[in-house]
DNA sequence: GCACATTGCGCAATAA
DNA sequence: GTTATTGCGCAATGTG
């Protein structure tokens, strides 16, 4: 659009009837900038708040899986030790440990060994 | 600071040397805003983007971190039943697995049962 | 046809 | 001295 630069003349009821109207439709607009613009920097600022939030559940996370995997793999180590000492040869409970434990299996579905 | 509206006699060479260098000064501020604006506008869509990272890292934790969760507690489960039924009542490689199973110790130092 | 909201833009102040 | 950033007003445009 061509950025007209104020009609100094009136042309008649266009965009600048002089200095009533116009000049309370120009406040009017000007306040409602300003208030458009805080909201703006408000959501500026949440944003970067959220980053921050979602940083520090992340490191909490991390440490968790790292002391569950860590936790894991102790009883994993322990079980497999016994399994292997013991009378039944890698049999603990019907179940095949050492293809049991092996894996980290995230995927695996171990309702199948459940107990009631 | 007097937001001074334009000079248009010329005072002298301050700043507002009417075309010339004046013309030119704003010139080159304008397209300095223009390059700050758009720059602005980037630094904004990265942290949006950065929200968007962060929540789908999270999300992948969380799911390791139930995974692993049940994981671990069908671990403990079977070695606590293993533990109650055998002859030496809850003793296993001499750790006393009741004890060792019953929390969830994330804070707890395992490196004390750890084999070589 | 309003009225407010949002946006691109230029100006001037001022920070760097 | 220069560029970068910022507050501000204007006008166009979007939205309802």
């Amino acid at each position: 659009m061509p950025r007209q630069g104020r009609t100094p003349k009136k042309d008649g009821p266009e965009s600048g009837e002089d200095s009533d109207e116009y000049r309370k439709r120009r406040d009017r607009n000007n306040l409602a900038v300003k208030r458009s613009r805080v909201k703006s920097k408000q959501k500026t600022q949440e944003t970067l708040s959220r980053v921050n939030e979602l940083k520090n559940e992340n490191t909490i996370l991390e440490e968790k899986v790292k002391t569950l995997t860590k936790e894991l793999g102790f009883l994993k180590e322990l079980f497999l030790a016994h399994a292997s000492n013991s009378a039944d040869k890698s049999k603990f409970e019907g179940v095949d440990l050492q293809k049991l434990l092996q894996d980290n299996s995230s995927e695996e579905d171990f309702s199948l060994y459940k107990r009631e």
